[in-house]
DNA sequence: CATGAATGAGTGTTCATTCAT
DNA sequence: TATGAATGAACACTCATTCAT
């Protein structure tokens, strides 16, 4: 597969799945439905994708490549380390929160995939991953967090953390402003719970 | 369904699914494999369970109140908050690690289910969420954590965190000891990542 | 499988299967309706059969089977090679003009099935060519035959004589008697078209 | 269609057919293949044949009427019957085993095709079946062969055994030398199996 | 209570053919 | 003539559930 430029179908495709399991869910969701949705022939899926599950992977790829992208862009201007994580998370939660049928999607339809489409999510995720450890990183070097935190499990910490709150916050359908609960999620990463003295 | 006091079968069925689920993964175990391994006829399951999705929230609600109340009499015993935490860590990493079926079949398999089960399944982890819940307000009326805390999202902050952790550790294949993170991670929640002064 | 006997379901299907391809034509014969004429649901057509290349193979070694063995113990009573020779084409003919539908899925539609198929249908097969030879032997040994002969290509020319001729008989919708041919074609193996002197 | 001169691409086309089919199989030969391996797009191949069947029906007409012309030329030369059909049998042998393709096309994956296709392929053979025929009745004017003999039953006979040679000895992977059976057949033909006196 | 043979709805994928360029 | 992207009909097989015994 090239590059998206100049391949319609393929994102029409894509977009078209969004929708489709957004709104059906993940088993409801029959290549043919996304092919109506798409406006193609169901045969023309497969000029653009392997199978149904590379649909699904390149689905994830290329809408979690610019969400991951997109993040990694504004917190490189900034410099303070407490300010990049104040960022990344305003930035996890805005454009989950501006685009609800991807967050249906990525937060619940596509877990109920198979454990090999998973293992490809999770290469995905690495790029995230990596970015979160950075910002630990430079909060350490700018002795503003701990020297001796265990990178990793602060990482674990600070994802779990935010893939749990938007994940409550669909589950509730969206009742609920997730963007405004940025400040309060930092101050908690950042101090705990436990009372300061 | 009555309770699961001389109900051999019940259990073995249960038991069986745990078995089944773990080994071949959700979507490759069907209900005449667990019946099978139950050493039962196919029929016989539908007259304990509904249908296949009751095995599996049944599963769930054996298994995870089983998981609660453990950590509920042994957090009641304890007076202090923080030490209460560590002991709801200590029991939420030990039981897992010490039954790797239950960790895969929960933490991996049962996700990949529909929406309809994993609402069955969040209902059931109420009963966890209540008791974290009690354990951070406790910890506030000890004085020990900040009175302003949104008791909510300190809930989904510890369990998303929790969960990421174990989560982690059945995709390295248990790799590692996940018993000896208990104090790094309760450090973590209860200093979060800032330098003390 | 075991045997057929008390497997009415086995051989239901098989007899579906027979009368469905004569009728439809190899490539217009869906397992549904085969199910359907068999008076079964089209899973049931998987508790007896792998899949549908299994139930032609079946079909196969079932009738040629029965063909063969017929034919065994008609010419084991005889014991002049020519008679018993006389006896096989008479049978190989009878049997076919006995069940139109048989022949037809066996001379036509069969033969258009995948080489691997064709594989298996050839092992069926060895028995009744392992039958011509030990005919052409006992020729040999009572004096009647030529001591020098080709025991292959003797068998391989009776064979696709037999072959051809019932073949050519469908073809033309079986419109003369295939079975007042039989002297005549035993005269042609037997003495060839020189004119003796 | 017109004649063959200046048609370069309708024969690139039926060659690539036969190596494609003889390579891969009948059923793994689609159309897109052979527009491949003869170096055009596919719906050229549209622009020279009617549908896929078309290519096949015309690879047939095309090839069995070289192979049968070939023949009817050598043994109009000859004037003795019984040469005739040496030659006949003998140039038989020799063009498929020249042309290894061909010979594992037209005896075996072209047979594996649709009952239609079959009955036009009957009708490019009937060339073949008159200049039998012819042959035959040669003999008997030259006393060679029984006056009495049954023109057709010969012919299915002669048809049937070089066809059943030529196919047994392209299952074995043209492991043997089938050329040199040419005067063992002929003789097994024109005299029987039976010891003469 | 227990059995297990029978059911039948549901779907991803292929590929011959078309037609706008 | 030539192209090749797009089409869409067609089908084997699985498995949760039932029910006669």
């Amino acid at each position: 597969m090239n590059t998206k430029i100049n391949r319609p179908k393929y994102n029409q495709i894509i977009d078209a799945a969004v929708k489709v399991i957004a709104e059906n869910g993940y088993h409801a969701s029959q290549v043919s439905k996304i092919a109506k949705q798409a406006g193609v022939a169901d045969g023309t899926i497969y000029l653009y994708f392997k199978n149904k599950e590379d649909i699904l992977v390149s689905l994830f790829q290329e809408k979690m490549g610019d969400f991951i992208s997109k993040i990694e862009k504004a917190i490189e201007k900034e410099t303070d380390a407490i300010e990049k994580l104040r960022l990344l998370i305003s930035m996890h939660f805005n454009q989950l929160a501006e685009d609800h049928h991807l967050a249906i999607v990525t937060q619940l339809e596509l877990r109920q995939s198979s454990k090999e489409l998973r293992l490809k999510i999770n290469e995905v995720l690495k790029g995230y991953f990596i970015m979160i450890d950075q910002v630990v990183s430079a909060g350490i070097d700018q002795g503003l967090f701990q020297s001796d935190l265990n990178n990793k499990m602060v990482r674990q910490m600070i994802f779990g953390t935010l893939d749990e709150i938007v994940t409550n916050w669909i589950m509730k359908d969206h009742k609920y402003d997730l963007v405004q609960q940025v400040d309060e999620v930092l101050e908690l990463i950042v101090n705990g719970l436990a009372v300061k003295n």
